[in-house]
DNA sequence: ATATATTGCGCAATTT
DNA sequence: CAAATTGCGCAATATA
């Protein structure tokens, strides 16, 4: 059966040639002050496309995957040497593996490129904190000085109208070579 | 052995006991903020502080973990029966389950509350996702926005300048009577 | 005390 | 091949 990480994967490719492609994590420098950062905002990273609303969520597994548990107390991503899916109807890249590897899990090797793995999910997922928190850091700048500049605007209008106000009375005043026109 | 989350549970309450407060700390997950210092590992999201870049995401619990997965494939987080804190040192409420239940994972009860989780969880990232999403959305409006009162205000100011320039010259030629004062 | 919501973590499939 | 991402389930917590 059908890892749902691999349906996925199908959701996947097939929009992916509806989004370009972004991520280009300007960074270089992991400090990246939130004023820099500021600057070139990433609108997204990936995956807008991913969701569609479906509220159900069910698990993946049930309701329409066997999901026949192996032996006694591993569930989770097992199964995965016995039985696969050589469904002709798939996208070839979603069959079974096709006998891949032999690793084992038991295989120096494997425990090695886990531990690599894991390392490097922990560095992504920082990295994808600190992406998310300085953004909001930013919007929350971005509505400060957004109410900074509207009240700014609010002045210089009434500014703008005392002045022309002013200045239509000094017309009055100056009677007949008024030009009537104070706009810019 | 006892599997790394457990690690992180005993460290918890090793820490927590030090801190006085039980569990509940007042703001934020006591899961990382100690952990992870604990480690030494984490930049972690909480500080924006982020300084030590290079550090090196070195894993929670290898080098220690025999990780002999009891049947055959299935590794992961496993042996929790066995084992638990009595130690009288900690608070009651943080001592283990008394030999609480045997859910044994294979209890049907267990499947449920696996499954009734796995659903919240996927729930509770889908919400996150959407949350990020919007900020990002948001961030960018606001951006946009903040430009267009910025072009605003140099609008504003120049006709403003105009005026007061217009003004003055009115002055100039309406000579004596001039207050001076254009200011609002 | 129970149910749901969050969150760090490791796994595996994919991407880059 | 190595590192980066990403969806997923698990378990510990946090909340309600």
């Amino acid at each position: 059966m059908m890892s749902d990480s691999r349906v996925s994967s199908v959701i996947q490719e097939w929009v992916s040639s509806y989004q370009g492609q972004s991520h280009s994590s300007p960074s270089g420098n992991p400090q990246m002050d939130l004023l820099s950062y500021a600057q070139g905002l990433r609108p997204d990273d990936r995956g807008v496309t991913e969701q569609m609303m479906g509220l159900s969520y069910m698990p993946y597994s049930t309701s329409c995957l066997s999901n026949t548990s192996n032996t006694a107390a591993s569930a989770h991503h097992e199964s995965h040497s016995p039985q696969q899916d050589y469904s002709p109807f798939l996208h070839p890249s979603l069959r079974a593996p096709l006998a891949k590897r032999s690793i084992s899990k038991d295989s120096p090797e494997y425990r090695l490129r886990r531990e690599r793995n894991n390392i490097a999910v922990r560095k992504s997922r920082d990295k994808a904190r600190r992406r998310i928190m300085m953004t909001q850091q930013r919007a929350l700048q971005l509505q400060d000085e957004n109410q900074r500049l509207q009240l700014r605007i609010g002045q210089l209008t009434q500014e703008l109208d005392t002045l022309k106000h002013l200045l239509s009375q000094r017309h009055m005043q100056g009677a007949e070579e008024g030009t009537g026109d104070t706009s810019i």
